[in-house]
DNA sequence: ACCTAACCGAGACGGTACGTCACGTCTTTGT
DNA sequence: ACAAAGACGTGACGTACCGTCTCGGTTAGGT
């Protein structure tokens, strides 16, 4: 995890660099191993071969990098070229809830929301480190759906935006309230239901004037 | 609130029944002040007028005792009759997002979600007195509908069941993720887009079998 | 126990005379298997038999109990007639030694002791109903020493209660202070050599006015 | 008070060296205010000025506390010369008279007996720091004592310990059942008296071969 | 042969203190 | 200059007993 190069004796502070990453694997595994509200700063510590203080240093309290360290989860998401709009959504919905049955995501992510209630710069810190960097897959799941005539381009980009939103209330909303909530898997039956759903209402949505 | 047999004779004495409500008052007034991560039982006994060794004979720690303590903000959610589905939909969907909009409702809930992602009686309990107990509006909006035409009776029982899963997780997920996640209010506007874009899926869906 | 005026109309049900036995036996039980402090009053009530409010109504708190289980213990003490002062008092401090080793008896004394003193009432009812009652050893002994030529006949009465106070004091500390403190048995040994420095010391004292 | 081993390593940030006596007088006034049985830990580390986890960190518990806070007491003895072997132990005898009347050492010293009597490390606590660091007195006055010619120079070096125990075990346990038990101070005239019988005794035996 | 008052068991109640744990801060020493 | 180690004040935890208070039910007098 820490010792790259034994060789080289680290004078001055080598270090700052890997203890980050370092310290973000060990709130995972604790994440997994304890769950949020048996996660301890120090044991977090421990795990990361790193002192205390100098976790504290780098992130304001648990909230914070949990939140850090959640993050990076999402970023493997990959939008899936399957050749329709529907086995796309399908794709890359079976990859979030992948992702979400993960104990270190679940765990996670819904205290981190809770928290975030009342606490605006922590929602914002979920919002724009999670949320808002994954909207690039819808972005780029409906130009591509654009490109195979599969859905019209958009006219009016306020209410494209506005729909854009909704979709990702939706399909995240879906997936975390099926996983974590009804505490059934959203597998690939349930991700066909829910895609017919979603796309079937979308369509419905468009053809209104 | 677990008492459900009175067969057992009733030796000693009985456990006060102003106390039970109390607490759950007192929890709810804790939650909005201080939210649950501050939240303690010491301070919902004293708000109560109750010894914290009361509070403890009666629930087994802080997420069974907020379980309780929101269930019943969801009690009052009642089915309108506006005269369509559609209204229908979006007047218990309004309902809905402002209980969520509560700070009890919202700060309670999606902490005992996460911790119940560790502890499956802790999401059998938020299920049945929270989930399932709603899903009464569901099947109640459905069969109305039926009444009035607007959905034809269902065939397949068993997919009925699967559709009505399917709708609650869909409803219950986007306002969740639109109110605490997205951090914006499920206002009219959003409910009306929602609603058209649920019935949409919902007719495309059993157009299509 | 303590009921000494009949005076008062006894009207109602009677106290139950087997539940006093029964609780201070349960209470010298409860003494050698957890000791003073872990000596719990509930505990005791379960061992009798009885209901806690019944101990209550009868005792006033656990030092009083306690009092009362372990002066039954040292009623045991007689003063074996061997045919010599010397081999009186050895035999009369084995005993007492006997009685001090077992865990019911030390432990509980001790502790009432420290109690008595920050409560002068406890106190006195420790002397009254421990000490002052085996007095009558000392007085039965310097009796018979005195029939048997071995003592004088006391010739100032007030002097003659001192020097009684003195012994008990003497005795009863010295054996006290060897089995609990220095943590050595007052065994056959022991007790001769305290023996014939008690006698000597009393010769002498009676020889030099 | 515990830390003899400079040889381990001392790293991180040292223990308060001033935090150990705050603690102990802290006990000790505690002692005298509440006695034994109401004195809190809570309320000493509150007194000292220092957390209560500080103390726990530092002592095991009650017991081991008020046995290092009460042995300092005794520190204060010393044997005065007053030309002759009796005076000398009146005027030690007064001494430690003075001190077991004192709140603090009655209450707390009978206490830890009476625990140490399930408690075999606490006893040789007890017997370590506070008895067996007195028995300096009674060898200091003996060769005094012999020095000054009122005693032979002992033969047998083992009946010479004995004889030091033995002397130990009657001083300090009449001191402390005529003060604690029978309830009376022990004055002048009773140490008087009481130092008779002891020197007596204590000639009576050396004269026996 | 009842009354009826005091007893009894059971067990919930408001409290107090316990001993532990994690927090976030602060000294130290070492490199 | 910064990191590890770890002690510090703080505050909540969940538990154990305390001594009191209902409860429903029992048990002997006194009438």
């Amino acid at each position: 995890m820490q010792s790259r190069t034994p060789a080289t004796r680290a004078s001055g502070r080598p270090r700052s660099a890997e203890a980050d990453a370092a310290i973000l694997a060990a709130t995972r595994e604790a994440l997994v191993e304890q769950g949020w509200s048996k996660l301890t700063l120090g044991d977090v510590a421990t795990r990361a071969g790193v002192a205390k203080t100098t976790l504290y240093r780098r992130w304001a309290g648990k909230n914070e990098l949990v939140v850090d360290a959640v993050a990076e989860l999402f970023d493997e998401l990959v939008l899936p070229d399957r050749g329709s709009l529907a086995a796309d959504i399908e794709g890359v919905v079976l990859q979030f809830a992948a992702i979400l049955a993960r104990p270190e995501a679940a765990s996670g992510l819904m205290a981190v929301v809770a928290e975030s209630t009342r606490d605006d710069a922590l929602r914002e810190r979920i919002r724009s480190s999670v949320v808002e960097r994954q909207k690039r897959l819808v972005l780029e799941g409906r130009s591509r759906a654009q490109g195979r005539g599969e859905l019209p381009p958009e006219t009016d980009p306020e209410e494209a935006a506005r729909t854009v939103d909704l979709i990702f209330d939706v399909v995240a909303g879906a997936v975390v309230h099926r996983t974590l909530v009804s505490g059934h898997a959203a597998d690939q039956d349930w991700v066909r239901d829910f895609t017919a759903l979603l796309l079937g209402g979308l369509g419905a949505e468009t053809r209104q004037p």
